[in-house]
DNA sequence: GGCATGCCTTGATTTGGATCAATGCCGGAT
DNA sequence: ATCCGGCATTGATCCAAATCAAGGCATGCC
């Protein structure tokens, strides 16, 4: 089998290219600077590195299927991997976004059960993959591995809590409210959000399709937002926040404590 | 402040009660029967459990709120602990049962975040509380411990992935039909589930009123299932499955790879 | 017994969001 | 420029599930 697969929609001028340790050009985060390996000590790191790689995938690129055993532990080192969930029928809905710097999916690889989700990339990206027995077996002798890998599980948790609030507590049009307001604040523009991908996709992330989603825009209008495309502006956060009731118990991200 | 706080609504006649490690009784799971601690270096244990208790509880019990922050790792040695979420306005659903013998919550006091959720028990039940320092710091340079951290996280993030799917992905009916196949499979009794809450709860736990759930089952008697009280007879299997499409992949349960 | 109280069911009605369908818009290819 | 395919909006309609409302059936208490 392979580990990585190109996705038949992927345009043929974009390739995917795998790279041994030694020949590398850095771009984003290179594997020695992440805090995961360099407070490791040299043998063990060497060891890890002997049963790794770096590979770039180009956008669309499949990382691998729900059903498959994981066979690495993938580490984002640069862009980022979304994690879809289908269902026999065949419908897609997005669960979550994993940026880099971050693990993608620990509770699979460290289970060695099998993936609950597709991964695919949404544009050029570089990983790092580790063999998951040797992943596995590192994390068990060395603490600093397992404490990344617990601040990493512990993470996604949270975020998976917060979604599944979002979605038993809230109207349509109250998530994308509040998904709005945390986006801005994410962002860092009080006053505008830009929408990190495709309406479509966000919608089915926050469990709507995209015309509802492309309705609750419209009606939060009302509230005081302006939509341009991909950038909302957002004249009156606090009506919206009126509007949505915003809670940090669901809406926040929980500072970085853990680096990966 | 109290870490456990008597509910409000529990009878008078029932009572929580805290003992010392040395003067138990044991019923359930012994701490040191844990394979957690079993295989503890025992210096480390015996560091631990000082900063240890074990706690009897009454059904009722608050254990704690959503929005506090963690003082203990509590283990469930006996008994379950109901995770809810709670709406600004007041809405209360059921997010997760934690069964002995697990970690509560092991994400929040690992990375010292505010709790997510409230913690609630539904019947009368035996806590091992470990002050959430001397846990994290346990965890920290002891491998096994460590070990036994990453599994039950990543039981957790998986059971929060399978949920979301299926929230996202069925319809309302169809998530109540493959409730009771699987509860009817996790009881070993492929003609019969007996629901192992009320049902308003399991209502909530599946993202839909108790009026909803209460005519879905109804509406699951012409697919071959009798609802008698909180039994329900599973007539014919095979159309119950045809009409709601299980899939392993939202309403499996990962075998018990990791024990506590 | 009689009477609350809590939980569940059932029916009537409303409504939020899905579905179906048409059109608009933009970027890329030719 | 023109055509095209993918994405987004908007409107019309439908439908699943929520809400509102009324009883039913236990259980426990006085």
């Amino acid at each position: 089998m392979t580990f990585v697969t190109q996705d038949a929609e992927a345009k043929g001028s974009l390739k995917s290219e795998t790279t041994h340790l030694d020949d590398l050009t850095y771009e984003g985060v290179a594997p020695e600077e992440l805090p995961l390996f360099r407070g490791l000590p040299v043998p063990r790191r060497t060891d890890l590195m002997r049963h790794a790689m770096v590979h770039s995938v180009s956008a669309g690129t499949v990382l691998f299927e729900q059903g498959d055993v994981p066979n690495f532990q993938l580490i984002v080192l640069a862009g980022s991997a979304q994690l879809f969930g289908r269902s026999a029928e065949g419908r897609e809905v997005l669960i979550e976004a994993v940026r880099a710097p971050d693990l993608v999916i620990p509770a699979a690889v460290l289970t060695g059960a099998p993936y609950l989700m597709q991964a695919r990339v949404p544009e050029p990206s570089r990983f790092l993959l580790i063999q998951a027995g040797a992943f596995r077996a590192a994390v068990e002798v060395e603490p600093l591995l397992a404490h990344a890998a617990i601040g990493s599980l512990a993470a996604q948790f949270r975020r998976m809590v917060r979604q599944i609030k979002n979605l038993k507590l809230r109207s349509s049009t109250e998530r994308v409210g509040c998904y709005l307001l945390a986006l801005s604040k994410r962002q860092g523009t009080p006053d505008r959000a830009v929408l990190p991908f495709e309406k479509t996709l966000i919608a089915s992330e926050l469990g709507i399709t995209r015309e509802s989603f492309s309705r609750a825009l419209s009606s939060l209008g009302k509230s005081g937002i302006r939509v341009d495309g991909q950038t909302i502006e957002i004249l009156d956060a606090a009506r919206v926040a009126a509007a949505c009731a915003p809670d940090p118990l669901i809406d926040g991200t929980d500072g970085e404590g853990f680096a990966i």
